[in-house]
DNA sequence: AAACCAACCAACCGCCCTGTG
DNA sequence: TCACAGGGCGGTTGGTTGGTT
């Protein structure tokens, strides 16, 4: 059973590469190119896997690559790209240049996904928390929607627990007038919640947003959709981070993104939409149908050039062929306008 | 000063696809 | 057509580092 492994385990290093490994890596194929990675290692005098070899030279050792700081133009693409392929990585590194795959991997999970969280988009369907409980919140019948709250921070507890702590924010949940009659006690017009980072008050917040999300989803869940709901939930229309490239309309149209801002991605201080808390609601289980009909979509109309498509065959065959570094694939704009739109 | 914790990132794992004989 | 090896890919792990208690 199982796969013959791609090297003998015994007599293979393993951890983290020395200088001396990576010059003697690094010397060979610069000699001899990187033909059959398994002769690799035995050939350049390396106790390590043909594998191990080979990812050691594409992600690091290569010198094309970039090993800075990603840069906020960088971390737009990212986000825009990943709204469209998903957890693509090979593809969206592709239209970075000297990125791996596994610097925009890395990255998207220490860093971006947090950052959208903290703005209340999920980072799975790239839109705001508030929007998908809104969505959930129509499809329950009534007593349904009253569990509706209570799941919701099971799922972002932690999270919001985190950004809250750690940004030690003071912030206010204002309410509507309640015209509720399920509730026992009403809570005060405003909580004024002061984070800092002690269990019991973590518990009294906790307690708190329950209670504020509860209310806002039982009393006027359609009061949680943005006015002017900028995407099309009636269709799986999801590319809207490409209005502005080269995507066709049948795929880019519906959907358009709003990150906060053009100040940006960066860090620069409280005026960063990034470091901006919302109070995030929301799931993240609507995501999949989404992008695989996304996927779909993209695949077969603009990998492979408009009509067929054979799914993830064509695309990892794109990876390697249409994603070379003199095809731009995706005309983002320079100044990537997507990032002025407001906050939800 | 030490212990603890969180963030980061290099490296590994196993699955999948492709090319070749 | 089939089997197999090579390589690509995404998910996960584990070591390191820096900050906090």
């Amino acid at each position: 059973m199982g796969r013959i492994p791609c090297c003998e385990k015994d007599n293979v290093k393993r951890g983290q590469w020395t200088p001396e490994e990576d010059n003697k890596l690094s010397s060979y194929i610069a000699q001899h190119g990187t033909r059959n990675w398994r002769l690799i290692p035995k050939n350049a005098g390396l106790q390590r896997c043909g594998k191990s070899c080979r990812l050691r030279w594409t992600n690091y050792l290569r010198p094309d690559l970039k090993h800075g700081q990603f840069t906020d133009a960088e971390e737009q693409t990212i986000v825009k790209l990943h709204s469209v392929v998903g957890n693509r990585w090979s593809l969206i590194a592709a239209q970075l240049p000297g990125r791996t795959d596994n610097d925009v991997k890395n990255h998207w999970n220490t860093k971006l996904k947090k950052k959208l969280s903290g703005m209340g988009i999920d980072p799975v369907t790239h839109k705001p928390f508030s929007h998908l409980m809104a969505e959930i919140a129509t499809t329950l019948a009534p007593p349904q929607v009253a569990h509706l709250a209570e799941a919701a921070l099971g799922c972002f507890k932690d999270e919001m627990l985190h950004l809250l702590t750690k940004n030690r924010i003071d912030f206010q949940i204002h309410h509507p007038p309640s015209t509720s009659t399920t509730t026992a006690a009403p809570p005060p017009s405003t909580y004024n919640i002061n984070i800092n980072g002690k269990n019991d008050e973590k518990e009294d917040t906790i307690e708190k947003i329950k209670l504020g999300i509860s209310r806002a989803i039982q009393e006027r869940p359609h009061d949680m959709l943005p006015s002017n709901t900028p995407w099309d939930s009636s269709t799986a229309n999801f590319a809207g981070a490409c209005s502005t490239t080269a995507f066709p309309a049948s795929i880019s149209g519906g959907y358009h993104h709003q990150y906060g801002p053009s100040s940006s991605f960066g860090n620069d201080g409280n005026r960063s939409p990034w470091s901006q808390i919302s109070i995030c609601t929301g799931s993240t289980c609507t995501a999949g149908d989404q992008h695989v009909r996304l996927h779909e979509k993209l695949e077969g109309g603009i990998i492979n050039g408009g009509e067929d498509s054979e799914g993830g065959k064509e695309i990892r065959n794109g990876t390697s062929s249409m994603f070379a570094s003199d095809c731009v694939l995706w005309d983002l704009p320079s100044d990537h306008d997507l990032m002025k739109y407001p906050i939800v």
